[in-house]
DNA sequence: CCATATTCTACAGTGACTGTAGATTTGGAG
DNA sequence: CTCCAAATCTACAGTCACTGTAGAATATGG
């Protein structure tokens, strides 16, 4: 039997973490000890890794849940697990695209700054006229 | 004199997120209509412009904030923005190469799905087990 | 003068946690 | 068995950067 301080250590997780995902149902509620403390077993420690790993590509916690639903049934089809995937997949490409025109932009920032003082300061420049961009930015959040 | 909305609609900006740069104090209190209606002027316009810019280069408000004082006071080094902007850089660098680690491991996952059912399903089994992962992605939120 | 569009304030909600306060429980040493 | 420090408990507020809502007041064109 774990507790929650052991089953935090273990994933990597806060324990308010772990509590918070109890709260909104990913995490089932687990049995108590006499004093009211939380004890885990094996089924559980494995679903809160495969919550963090989940997390750790980046699917959101709805996503998650779907993704767990899933994996609670054998017998359904794998193709929308993998629907699930392949969005994560473009949405991570589509960031990456964003992130590269902003490296780019800000690369050229930096590069071009002389060091005089802010009157004609090349950063504030750019910040100040959208025109003087070579790349589209347009989202904000990339 | 310009309405909320039409600034608004200048900038790309919705109007209550207009009202809460001015409520965080990003944006001055404006004048007002005899009936208490924001009116802006060109100043205003120029500094929203500078802030959506900013924002839609990933700097955090607090950089934002930081920036519009050196701005403000064009006597004082550039050096200090130029610090911002590099340390911006860096960030998006580090979410890129993060990125990177994920489109990879589920580009893999993805492809590797065969399409039967969830209990042999790649993508799951995957998530179910980090020591699959021939990435590192340790970090969340990349 | 009136209808419609815009704006006003104030507050709650988002996602995914993180932090805090103050009380209680647990596990081990003596 | 007693004591103490560490861990845990609940409940709630705070984070970031907005976004949405309700209900009232104001502005504008016909």
């Amino acid at each position: 039997m774990l507790a929650i301080g052991t089953l935090a250590r273990r994933t990597g997780t806060k324990v308010q973490t772990i509590r918070y995902y109890e709260q909104i149902g990913l995490m089932p509620e687990p049995g108590r000890t006499a004093g009211g403390q939380r004890r885990y077993g094996e089924a559980e420690l494995d679903r809160l890794a495969f919550i963090r790993h989940a997390r750790q590509l980046g699917f959101t916690l709805e996503a998650i849940r779907e993704l767990l639903d899933l994996s609670d049934h054998p017998e359904k089809s794998c193709q929308e697990a993998d629907q699930i995937a392949g969005r994560q997949l473009r949405q991570v490409e589509l960031r990456m695209a964003r992130l590269e025109a902003l490296r780019t932009e800000l690369e050229r920032m930096v590069h071009e700054c002389s060091g005089g003082n802010t009157a004609d300061c090349r950063v504030l420049e750019v910040l100040r006229d959208h025109s003087e961009c070579l790349t589209a930015h347009d989202e904000i959040g990339a």
